[in-house]
DNA sequence: TGTCAACTGGACTCGCGGTACACTTAGGAG
DNA sequence: CTCCTAAGTGTACCGCGAGTCCAGTTGACA
């Protein structure tokens, strides 16, 4: 990596932690720059406004989150054939790694930024929505995958139950940044797995 | 109602669509005095400063959510005697309630304050606390009213049933704000709703 | 007539985002 | 050995919003 992407990805770490930890306005450039250690001018040499540090903070931050679900659901997959059972296994595998954070997961940016909606141009709220869609695409399918080989007795909305994965881990997160007890998002994991069993399962 | 809360209280409403629809950072107090028709100076008469409103804001927040949720599940209990059914039916209206909402539910001050932590004094943190942790309570008590009608097969954590709700449809604001649509956060509803008929009637 | 509640208006300080631009410094190419 | 470029530094400046201070106004009511 060159100085230029180590700085680059220094910046976006210590943005992330701060985003996550305040919001996004209350974070200011002169602090970021301070942690990375570099001039305030030294900032802007980088990304030329906030908005552009926020549209690299989510790019950043949707990357390493479809490469997790990918690898744990991978994994999953390896350790049992049937989808039903990967999926259930990939849900307890997500709620351990969730679980083994010692602070509690960090927070997620996209729900960070739609709660600061305006600030944000329509190219970085564009970027929230597609990661959405994408999630929703990718669990859709595996429901799908699922339902063909344990047909559902229960008549379900397919983007909904896809968008669940979605909503749990994030209504989760919201309750345990609120509440601050550390496990909140795991056991809500905990019962969408639940739920995902009785309703392939009976 | 006299003239100083008549006042305030027409400030609490601009501030609260203001800050769901961008944020509590980006909404200024001369816009919310613009709005409410009074001069800057005005503002500070009634709130000491931001904070001040923030706190407000939440309270007004929670007593109508709560007052809301009362009305709903009284009348659900009206409606059936059971507690699962009376649950179910009261479930039914709160995500009909939503989706008669023309432009979406428009978020929850909480969610937003969460995100946007550091601002806040302790107070106003203690205060999203105590809100979340009522629910937890309320719907807790529900679901350990219908489990001795309707014994529980599945062994499951009730704290977090509890918080299943307020989960479910702040995860599900979160995704309705982030893609547009509006009627994501009552399709969460009735997957939840789904999810409780399994756990008790199988 | 005087008092008080609910304001207005203006001046000021600070911190932050953002711009502009001249200058520095380390490392590699010629 | 020199020149060039990438990756910065330092300084000055603008405008905006939060928050403070304070003197003055206006309408209702005792």
């Amino acid at each position: 990596m060159s100085a230029k992407q180590e700085t680059k990805s220094l910046i976006l770490d210590i943005a992330e932690s701060a985003v996550l930890a305040k919001g996004f306005e209350a974070t200011s450039i002169e602090e970021i720059a301070a942690a990375a250690e570099i001039s305030r001018s030294g900032f802007f040499y980088h990304f030329k406004d906030k908005n552009e540090l926020a549209r690299a903070m989510i790019e950043r931050y949707i990357e390493n989150e479809d490469k997790l679900y990918n690898d744990l659901f991978d994994r999953a997959r390896q350790l049992h054939d049937d989808p039903l059972h990967a999926m259930l296994i990939g849900l307890k595998l997500l709620a351990e790694l969730l679980d083994d954070m010692p602070n509690g997961h960090p927070g997620c940016v996209i729900a960070s930024t739609t709660y600061q909606d305006r600030l944000f141009d329509a190219g970085v709220r564009e970027l929230n929505r597609q990661a959405i869609l994408g999630w929703r695409k990718r669990f859709r399918g595996m429901f799908e995958e699922i339902a063909e080989a344990h047909p559902l007795r229960v008549e379900v909305n397919m983007d909904a139950l896809g968008d669940m994965v979605s909503s749990v881990v994030e209504g989760g997160l919201v309750l345990e940044r609120a509440l601050g007890e550390p496990r909140t998002v795991s056991s809500q994991i905990m019962h969408l797995r639940t739920y995902i069993r009785l309703l392939f399962l009976g």
